[in-house]
DNA sequence: CTGATTGCAAATGCTTTGCACGCCA
DNA sequence: TGGCGTGCAAAGCATTTGCAATCAG
């Protein structure tokens, strides 16, 4: 399946008349290979560590191009950094959950949300393209021992955890 | 009820050990005076037109301030800038269409979509703390014409707009 | 008086870009 | 061979910060 996702991108750049490099390659399997969000940043370091030779301008570009090509989306999660997100592919209308604490991003789909978004939208005269609800919340643990079990396990260890 | 907004955040700064300066009470009287969304950069622009004198670093350190008294929320309405609503003291709850032509920005409450935000984070094991749902959607003359009434007179008259 | 606040300019930090060289088609 | 792509370093830009002077309480 990640073969089919390449694929897509191939035709994509091909279809722009751009050209097919090991970097994209590199780039692209390594961002669908998990459903993981990055950052810019992220990306560039963990593709430094594998064997790729990728440079960071051309991480970004090729970012540029993922985002272009509708297979990657920009999304909000309240850092600093721009964050990606890869699976609008697979989930094209999905909403986010971001912990108060931790910050750790659960994803999910609801068509309910799907539709009362459609009504409120037309109810303005409008036709939705495209909508997504954030929930900032707090997990069972945090409300019970004032903290998450991420945050509680890596105090326990001693780890920084930056927060945003 | 202008008044009533300075009061608050002359409270704020005193609670805080802080002093009220005019620079300050420039900033926060025209940030209230209008329900309008803006950027560091509007905000200092709209600043100096009037015979305020403020820089652009007090811009942002009021700014600041003003998030962290949760006067001020920092929203993403998907330019490079970042943008602050003076609206959440009003509407505690509201959330954000945004016609995706012309960038205007609608905004409407609505206890529906807060009970379904609430349910969807209770099934995953979460307690809501702050929620909001983000539209993209065309209008009718965005539908009908393939261009915003907005955009049309501009383009009419030569003006210049910034898209995304 | 004392310490918070301001303005200025320099510094930051993420992201983009110009350019020369290399590589895909 | 023609140009697109890449890496590098420099440039851009919004935002933050250090510092000396100023001002609030």
């Amino acid at each position: 399946m990640n073969e089919e996702i390449i694929e897509r991108f191939n035709e994509f750049v091909k279809r722009k008349g751009l050209r097919r490099t090991s970097q994209r390659d590199s780039l692209v399997s390594m961002i669908f290979a998990k459903d993981e969000h990055f950052t810019s940043e992220e990306l560039y370091e963990k593709i430094r560590r594998s064997d790729a030779d990728v440079s960071r301008a051309t991480v970004y570009r090729t970012i540029s191009l993922l985002v272009d090509a509708g297979m990657l989306r920009e999304i909000d999660l309240g850092g600093e950094e721009k964050t990606y997100d890869p699976n609008f592919l697979d989930k094209p209308s999905h909403n986010h959950l971001v912990c108060v604490d931790c910050r750790k991003v659960v994803e999910f789909e609801d068509k309910n949300i799907d539709t009362l978004g459609d009504c409120i939208a037309r109810r303005l005269g409008f036709r939705t393209v495209q909508q997504e609800i954030h929930i900032e919340a707090a997990c069972q643990t945090l409300r019970d021992k004032g903290m998450c079990p991420e945050l509680l396990s890596r105090r326990l260890s001693g780890k920084r955890i930056k927060k945003r």
